[in-house]
DNA sequence: GATCGTCTCCCCCGTGCGGGGGAGCCGGGC
DNA sequence: GCCCGGCTCCCCCGCACGGGGGAGACGATC
C-alpha cells in the first residue's frame, strides 16, 4: 500500500508517561504518511492543543492524573467543532475505563503492548473514519483471527437481559475476578448495593451464581479473552 | 510434608523496595527449610553477592533503578559458574519485562501480591529444579514473540500450575458453571473429593475462588468461548 | 521395601454469597 | 401532578464455598 501520495495523518499524543509518548512517536513517525504534531501529558491540556494543531487523530491515555481520557474525550467532542478522531490507549484489556471512553465517543482503542504494526494500522483506520469499536475489531487487530463473535445463546441471554448501566459495570468487574466488597470499593458504593446489582443481573441472565454470569459474559463476547 | 531434614534452601533477595524485601524475608524465614542469606537493592549488586553467598535461589525484582532484573539475570547466568535458580518478581500481571526475563533465562516468576503459601511453594519448587516452572512451553511462547492464544499471564499460570488430570476435569466442569455437588455427580465421586480438587487447583492457579479460576481458564484458552 | 503423587473421603469452621424482602431518592415520562 | 425505573442502602437467613487439617488406597518410581 502506498500512503505517501495522500495528505499525512496528523496525530496528537496524550499520555502522562513520557516513555509511552516517546514510544508512540517513534512508531508513528517511522511511517511516511503519519505525522505526530504534538504531545500532552494530561487531558487538561488537550483542548487548546486540538484547537491549535487540528490533528486528525488524538491518541489518548485513559488513565491520567488531572483529567482522564474519558472526561477529556467528552470535553473535546463537546467543545471542538469538527473534532478529531479519538483513540484511547490502555495498558489492560477489559479495562472498564475504556468502555466508558467509548461510550463518551471515542472512536477506538489500542493496547500499549500492541505491536507497532497494529498501532499504525489502528491510527490509519481511525483516520479514515473506520471506527474500531469493540471485540471483533480488537481480535482482528490482535491477530487472534477466527474467533467467533460469541455463543449465540449467550449473546441472546445478554440481549434479553437488558442490563442497566450499573449492572454492566458490575458484571465487567465480576468478570475480572473481583469480590462484591472489591467491586463496592471500586465503584465507591456500599457492598449491599453491589449485592443488589449482582442479584438483579443474575436473575436477568438466568445465572445461578457469579461464576455462571462470568461464563455468560465470556461466551457472549461481552468481555473478551486475551 | 516435612522439609526440616533436608538442607535448607538458601535465598538471595533483590528488590529496590525495602518493604518488599522485608515482606519476602518474613514469609520465607517463617519456613524451617528456607533461609534468606542476603539482600540487595539493585541488580548491580547481585553478581558479587551470588559469588560470595552461593544461594540456591535468587528472588529478583524485574524493575529496578540501576540494573533491572532482565540484565541482572543475563549477567548472572553468563558470568557465574553453577548459577542459582532465578525467580523474577513483579507487581503486575501482563508485565512484558517478566517475559523478557524469562527469555533471559529466569526460571520462574511470582506476583508481589501472591499469597505467602504460593511464594513459599514457588521458591521450594524452583530450588528443587522442579517442573513448577515454565517448562519449554512458556519460554517457547514468550520467545515466539507473537500473540498467544490467550492472555500470557493466564497461559503462564496454567503452565506453572501443572494440574493433574482430575483437576483439569474439575476445572472444565467449573468453567461450564457446575457447582461442586454437580461436578461430584458428573464424576461419580463424593462432594468432599471435588472440594479437595477445587482447593488444590485454586492454590495452583493462584485463584481466590472458582470465579477467578474460570476466568483464568478462559483467558488462557484452556476453555474456548463460542 | 520405601517413597511419592494422585485420587479418594472425612472432620471442623468462618464467611462470602445469594435469596427475599423493604425503603428512600431522583429523574424522566405519562 | 403522579408513576416508574434505576440507584442506593438496609434487614434476615440458609448454604455453598473455601481454608485448615488428616487419612487410606493405589500405582509408579527408586
Amino acid at each position: 500500500m502506498i500512503y505517501a501520495d495522500r495528505m499525512p495523518v496528523t496525530v496528537l499524543l496524550v499520555d502522562d508517561e513520557p516513555l509511552v509518548r516517546a514510544g508512540l512517536r517513534a512508531v508513528l513517525e517511522a511511517q511516511p504518511d503519519i505525522e505526530v504534531v504534538g504531545e500532552a501529558a494530561d487531558g487538561a491540556a488537550v483542548i487548546p492543543l486540538v484547537r491549535q494543531l487540528r490533528p486528525d487523530v488524538v491518541a489518548m491515555d485513559v488513565r491520567m492524573p488531572l483529567l482522564d481520557g474519558i472526561e477529556a474525550t467528552r470535553a473535546v467532542l463537546r467543545t471542538v467543532a469538527d473534532p478529531p478522531k479519538i483513540v484511547v490507549i490502555t495498558t489492560f484489556e477489559n479495562d472498564e475505563y475504556v468502555y466508558e471512553a467509548l461510550r463518551a465517543g471515542a472512536d477506538g482503542f489500542l493496547l500499549k503492548r500492541a505491536r507497532p504494526a497494529e498501532i499504525v494500522h489502528a491510527v490509519r483506520l481511525v483516520a479514515e473514519g473506520e471506527s474500531l469499536l469493540f471485540p471483533a475489531a480488537v481480535r482482528e487487530l490482535a491477530g487472534a483471527h477466527g474467533r467467533l463473535r460469541g455463543n449465540p445463546d449467550a449473546v441472546a441471554a445478554l440481549e434479553r437481559a437488558a442490563l442497566t448501566g450499573r449492572e454492566e459495570e458490575v458484571l465487567r468487574l465480576m468478570a475480572r475476578g473481583l469480590s462484591n466488597a472489591e467491586i463496592a470499593a471500586r465503584l465507591v458504593v456500599g457492598t449491599e448495593t453491589v449485592k443488589s446489582h449482582v442479584s438483579s443481573l443474575l436473575a436477568k441472565l438466568g445465572a445461578r451464581d457469579r461464576t455462571q454470569a462470568v461464563i455468560t459474559a465470556y461466551e457472549s463476547g461481552f468481555v473478551a479473552p486475551g
